[in-house]
DNA sequence: GTTAATTTTAACCAAATGGTTAAGTTTGCA
DNA sequence: TGCAAACTTAACCATTTGGTTAAAATTAAC
C-alpha cells in the first residue's frame, strides 16, 4: 500500500514546521512537500496556494494558542487556585509548543489585521475574565487593578519568555540551554506566585 | 542644491522603517530606495547590499533597544525607587519607538544566532543587575526571588504588550486605539507597582 | 574650466519562487 | 478487468527581486 490516506494531513504537519519555523515569507513550498515526503505538483494538488495553506496553519496555531488562555481561569471554585492552574497548564502547553508564541507574535507584525480577524473569529471573549477579577476586586480579594492590566500582565509574564527564548538563554543563562528548560520549568509555579503576591490583599 | 549630503543618512533612515515594518524577507530594496527618494543604482552605489544594509540598521535597532535596560536601575539610591524609574523610562522610550519590539522579536525567530550575536557585541552585561538584585535580598529589602526571573518578568510586562499591541488594542481593549495610548501611559507606573508590591517584603 | 564625486536613466541579468501543465504511472476498489 | 483517484516526472511559465552595468547628466570644489 503506497497511497496514504494521510498525505492530507501529513502536509498539513509540514506546513505546520514550515510555517512556525521560518513565517508566511519564510516558508517555501519546495520545502513542504520536501517534509512531506511528496512533489509540489501533488502539493498544489491538494492545497491551492501557499496562501490558503497558510490560512489553515495559522488558524490552526491561533486555536491551540487560545482555548488554553480560557480553559481554569473560569471553572474554579477559588480565584486564586484558578490563577494557579490556569498559569500551570498554560506555561506547560507552552513548554511542548514553544515556537507558537514567536510564530504568532511573527505574524501579528507582518498582518495585523489578519490575525486579529483570526484571533477575533476564534469566538474569545474576555468578559467572563475581566467580571471574575472585577468580582474579587469588589469581594476584597485582591486589590484594585483594572481587569485590562491584569489581564496582560498574566499573558506577557507566560508568553513573552517564550518569543525571547533565544536571548534569555544565550544572555541570561549564558547559554545553557538545559538552563533554559529548568527555567521554564520553575516559572510554571514561579509566575503565578509573583501574580498573586502582587494582588493579594 | 540639488545635491544632499545626507543621502547616506535619509537611506538609513528610510531602511529602518522598511526593516523595521515588513522585517527582513518583507522589506524591499526598491521600497528604501523609494523611501529615501533616490533609485536603486544610488541606493547600491551607497550600500552594497541588503544584508550588508541591513545588520546596520538591526544594530541600531538593538543599541536602542539595550542601553536603556540599564540605564537607571544602576544609578540609583533606593532599589525600589531605581526600579520604578528605570521601567518609567523604558516603557516611556518604547511608547516613542513602538514598534522596535516586534521588529527585534521578529528578526530573533528569524535568526536566532544572528541577532543573539549583536547583544552579545554590545556589551551587555547583566551581573551587576542580578548582583543588585541579589544584595536586595540579602539586604531583606524583597523577598527571595532568582535574579533571573526577576529580570525576565520585569522585561516581559515592559516589552510584551508593545509586541502584542494589535491584539491587544483589538480583543482586550475593544478596538479603541485612544485607549491603548491611554493604556500604555497607565503602565509606566503601574508595572513598576505590580512588580514591587510582588516583591516587597 | 576641469575634475571627481554624485545622481539618474534604463536596460539588463540571474536566481528564486509560486504555480501550472501534460503525460504517464501506480493504486484502491467495484 | 477497468475505472477513478492518487501520485510522479519533468518541463515550463510568469513574476519578483536583489543586484549590475554603462552612459550620460548634474553638482561641488579646486
Amino acid at each position: 500500500m503506497k497511497y496514504k490516506k494521510d498525505t492530507s494531513e501529513k502536509i498539513l504537519q509540514s506546513a505546520f514546521e514550515e510555517f512556525e519555523e521560518k513565517g508566511y515569507n519564510g516558508a517555501r513550498m519546495q520545502a513542504i512537500a520536501d517534509k512531506a515526503g511528496i512533489n509540489k505538483a501533488l502539493l498544489h494538488y491538494y492545497y491551492k496556494s501557499k496562501d490558503a495553506l497558510f490560512q489553515l496553519i495559522i488558524q490552526k496555531a491561533i486555536n491551540l494558542f487560545l482555548p488554553n488562555l480560557a480553559k481554569s481561569f473560569n471553572e474554579s471554585i477559588d480565584f486564586f487556585t484558578g490563577l494557579e492552574d490556569f498559569i500551570y497548564a498554560y506555561i506547560d502547553f507552552l513548554i511542548q509548543h514553544p515556537r507558537i508564541p514567536g510564530f504568532i507574535t511573527r505574524e501579528i507584525n507582518n498582518n495585523p489585521e489578519r490575525i486579529l480577524n483570526l484571533f477575533k473569529a476564534s469566538g474569545l471573549d474576555i468578559k467572563p475574565l475581566t467580571q471574575k477579577i472585577r468580582k474579587a476586586v469588589n469581594d476584597g480579594l485582591i486589590d484594585d487593578i483594572s481587569p485590562e492590566q491584569l489581564i496582560v500582565n498574566v499573558i506577557s509574564l507566560s508568553v513573552f519568555p517564550f518569543v525571547s527564548k533565544p536571548i534569555i538563554t544565550g544572555i541570561v543563562l549564558n547559554n545553557d540551554k538545559e538552563a533554559y528548560q529548568q527555567f521554564m520549568e520553575t516559572r510554571k509555579k514561579e509566575v503565578s506566585r509573583f501574580i498573586i503576591k502582587a494582588i493579594k490583599k
